[in-house]
DNA sequence: CCGTAAATGTCGTCG
DNA sequence: CGACGACGTTTACGG
């Protein structure tokens, strides 16, 4: 990783058309060749970026104390030049290959915990398949209650708008299939909005939150006392 | 802003729990508070993050040279807990206020670009206005085909299906107005993905791909001949 | 590799 | 402050 702290301008080409004018930045080269431009504020963007695979170009007409140019480019031909116009700080460092992330209490997990104690719903339910495909898109999970009709939920985290008008979708393409119709649906998350509660009735779908403790609780051997 | 390279592991508790074993990595905190980890590759994503609004505590039980912690928290509670073992590398860097990134348009551009060239839907059509209001927000653009009837046409740049849902409920509100109705619409994009081509269909909602050099060509005086 | 959905999305704008 | 839509979204996952 090398660590450039710079006065410099930047101008991206590529899906869009981008200048910055010039400025001190951090400029960020990665060891697999990506550069972004940093300000001094927002954590989480750069300004300015070019995501790997990409090559940068450095030019120093002037020698090493003047200014000079990085060109970085990718395959689609997208271009990020960066003018540089004075180097306060330059570095290298060596970090080897990151262990990588683990996270914990996403959706995904959501799902299988649901998948597993479909009986979450309601006595008698019974999983028929989880991501179960339509023409547009998966079905978080498919499965029917106590007395055999096709219900079909939809998991979020956060239970919004936009979910009910997924689930809605899915409903309107199921109940096309006389061999599974009527089906009904229920929506699903830790949390719900009113919003999404009131759109919910009104399409006849049933709302249910999760207790994502309780899920991963029942599931987690460790947390047994037998 | 300041760079620290330091061997850490680090915790997130919040909106989701994640966690990073110990290894060499970038502190990246800026003049906002904001803190990010990053490893050496990709340019855009921090493994980790805390967004400003925040507060950092740091302590070092041993000294100045030995390991510490940095407990970064926020108003809403989360917390970013970094423990750090060894730094290489501490340097601070005063940028000052960045004068800000100037962007140069895309799905803006296209709408005024289709308004003057509406003729590209079809024979005969002709612009009504762009930006039509209606109760729940203005549509792209409202016009009339050869045969006078009203078209209602939702730009994006890439359509997907969020995009259809959208026209659909314009077309909805605008077929209510018997001085517009019946209404059709029409879903142009510079690509269209094959889910919001069967959802657009079902709806009866025709689709336009965009060519946007070819629509800008036209419109481009550098590129004319005469 | 393409298509689809999730994201600690983030970041504007507008009510 | 919350909802809505755009983003060079990026990123992960499944066929």
């Amino acid at each position: 990783m090398r660590l450039v702290i710079a006065r410099c301008s930047v101008d991206y080409v590529g899906r869009l058309t981008a200048h910055l004018p010039m400025a001190l930045r951090l400029l960020l080269v990665k060891a697999d060749g990506s550069v972004s431009v940093h300000a001094d504020d927002r954590a989480y963007k750069p300004l300015n970026w070019m995501s790997p695979p990409c090559s940068t170009r450095e030019t120093y007409p002037d020698g090493a104390g003047g200014g000079g140019h990085w060109t970085v480019t990718n395959k689609a031909g997208e271009q990020l030049l960066i003018t540089i116009e004075e180097i306060l700080h330059d570095s290298r460092h060596d970090l080897g290959v990151d262990p990588g992330l683990r996270k914990d209490g996403v959706e995904a997990h959501l799902q299988e915990l649901l998948a597993e104690q479909i009986g979450t719903l309601g006595d008698g339910y019974r999983l028929v398949r989880r991501e179960y495909p339509t023409a547009i898109g998966p079905v978080d999970i498919l499965c029917r209650d106590a007395a055999g009709l096709t219900v079909a939920v939809e998991i979020k985290r956060r239970g919004e708008i936009d979910g009910v008008e997924q689930l809605t979708r899915y409903l309107e393409l199921l109940n096309r299939d006389p061999l599974l119709t009527p089906v009904r649906g229920v929506f699903a998350a830790q949390a719900i909005t009113p919003q999404a509660r009131v759109l919910a009735a009104d399409r006849g779908i049933s709302c249910v939150t999760l207790d994502y403790d309780a899920l991963r609780g029942v599931d987690d051997p460790s947390s047994r006392l037998f």
